[in-house]
DNA sequence: AAGGTCGTCAACCGCCGTGAC
DNA sequence: CGTCACGGCGGTTGACGACCT
C-alpha cells in the first residue's frame, strides 16, 4: 500500500507561480508562520499542493535569500564542499547563507560540473576520482554540452556519497580497509545529528584512542551496543563526527584535494605538502555554542622530509590543534594552530 | 527573419527519515 | 511494532530566453 502522492488531487495548479500566488503565500506565511504545509494551501486559498508552496517559499520567496550571481568565494566553497560531501546540496547550502540547495545544485550542474569536465579533460588530476566519475560520464554522454534527454524518472541508487565517505575516511585513515564496494550505509546513517552517546555512523567513524582526559563524554561509544560493538568501542574509541564538523574539517584539511594547507600556513611556509593521516580524533564537545576541541595525528612530508605531527599534548616533534565553534545551524568557526615542539629539535 | 540548438533554473517527482499515534 | 502524515532531500524535467546557423 503506497502512500498517496502529495499532489494527487485533481484541479491543483502546477507550473510557474504567478505574482498573485506569490503575494498570497507570502502574506499567509507572514501572518501564520511557516509549517503545516499540507493545510497551508487550503487555508491560504491557493490551488497548489503543500509541497509546491513549501518549495516556492524556501527557494524563492524567503526574505533572507541572497540574490545575484554566485561569487568566486562561494564558488570555491561549493567546489570544496562538494568534493568532500558529494551531492548533499542542503548541507552545502548550509554553509552559504542566503543560498538554497536548489540554487547550488543548479549552479553545479550548469556551471561547475562543466568546468570540472574541462579541467579534467585537460589532463589534470581530480582529487576524488570516483566522486567525479558520474559527472564525467554524464558530461561525456552529452558531449560536454547540451541538454540530455532522459527516460522516465526513476530513482537511482545513490553511490556517490558513499564513495565520498569511504574516500574521505581513507584519506584521513589510511589503515582503513573500507571500500566503496563493502560500505553501503543507509540514509539514516548519514544523518548529521545523532543523540549524544550514540555511535551509529560506520562511514564517518574515526578510530583512535579515546582521550579520557578531555571532554569526550557523550561522544565516545555508549554501552547500549552489542557485545562486539562494545568491545570494539572500548578498545578503539570510535569518534563519531557530526556532519558539520566533517564539512568544516574536510575543508580545512583538504581544501584543494591534497596537502595540509593549514599546517603550511601555520608554519609560514608555502612548500608543497603531502600527508598521511592516522585519524586519531580525540575529543569534542558537541553542543551548539560550545568549544570543539579536536586533535589528530598527521604525518606530513615537506618536500621529501617527513615530519610527524601529533595531537595536542604529545611529546613528539610537533603538535597542532584546531578548534571549532558551532555557531548554530551547523556553521562553524575555526581556529587553526600548529607549532613545533622545542624538545623535538 | 526563421527555425534549430543550447543554457539556465524554477518546479516537480519519488523516496526516505522522523515522530505521533 | 506497524501505519501514517509530514517535511526534507536529491534527481530530473521542461519552459523559456539567448544564441547560432
Amino acid at each position: 500500500m503506497g502512500r498517496a502522492p502529495c499532489c494527487e488531487n485533481l484541479g491543483l495548479k502546477r507550473g510557474r507561480w504567478t505574482a498573485e500566488e506569490d503575494e498570497i503565500l507570502t502574506n499567509y506565511i507572514h501572518a501564520n508562520g511557516e509549517g503545516s504545509w499540507r493545510t497551508l494551501p487550503k487555508n491560504a486559498g491557493l490551488l497548489r499542493c503543500g509541497k509546491s508552496c513549501r518549495l516556492r517559499w524556501i527557494n524563492y520567496l524567503r526574505e533572507d535569500l541572497k540574490r545575484g550571481n554566485i561569487t568566486a568565494e562561494e564558488e570555491e566553497t561549493i567546489v570544496n564542499l562538494r568534493s568532500a560531501l558529494g551531492n548533499r546540496w542542503s548541507l552545502i547550502a548550509g554553509h552559504l547563507p542566503g543560498r538554497t540547495d536548489n540554487e547550488i545544485k543548479n549552479y553545479w550542474n550548469t556551471h561547475l560540473s562543466r568546468k570540472l569536465y574541462n579541467f579534467n579533460k585537460a589532463g589534470n588530476e581530480v582529487p576524488f576520482p570516483s566522486v567525479m566519475a558520474a559527472d564525467h560520464q554524464r558530461m561525456r554522454r552529452s558531449g560536454g554540452r547540451g541538454r540530455e534527454r532522459r527516460p522516465a524518472m526513476k530513482r537511482q541508487k545513490k553511490t556517490t556519497t558513499n564513495n565520498i565517505n569511504v574516500e574521505f575516511m581513507s584519506l584521513l585513515n589510511p589503515e582503513s580497509t573500507a571500500t566503496s564496494d563493502v560500505v553501503e550505509p543507509s540514509k539514516s546513517e548519514e544523518k548529521p545529528r545523532l543523540p549524544a552517546g550514540s555511535c551509529l555512523d560506520n562511514t564517518m567513524r574515526m578510530f583512535g584512542p579515546c582521550d579520557e582526559g578531555k571532554s569526550s563524554v557523550g561522544l565516545c561509544p555508549n554501552n547500549k551496543g552489542s557485545a562486539t560493538e562494545k568491545r570494539e568501542s572500548e578498545s578503539m574509541g570510535p569518534y563519531e563526527w557530526l556532519d558539520g564538523e566533517m564539512t568544516r574539517l574536510s575543508y580545512i584539511l583538504n581544501p584543494s584535494g591534497n596537502g595540509v594547507v593549514g599546517v603550511n600556513e601555520a608554519l609560514g611556509t608555502e612548500k608543497e605538502t603531502t600527508s598521511e593521516r592516522e585519524g586519531s580524533v580525540l575529543s569534542s564537545n558537541a553542543a551548539d555554542g560550545e568549544l570543539h576541541n579536536c586533535s589528530s595525528s598527521i604525518t606530513s612530508a615537506f618536500d621529501d622530509e617527513w615530519i610527524d605531527w601529533n595531537w595536542v599534548g604529545g611529546v613528539d616533534q610537533c603538535h597542532h590543534q584546531w578548534e571549532l565553534w558551532n555557531e548554530g545551524d551547523n556553521t562553524f568557526s575555526c581556529l587553526w594552530g600548529a607549532e613545533k615542539d622545542e624538545e623535538a629539535d
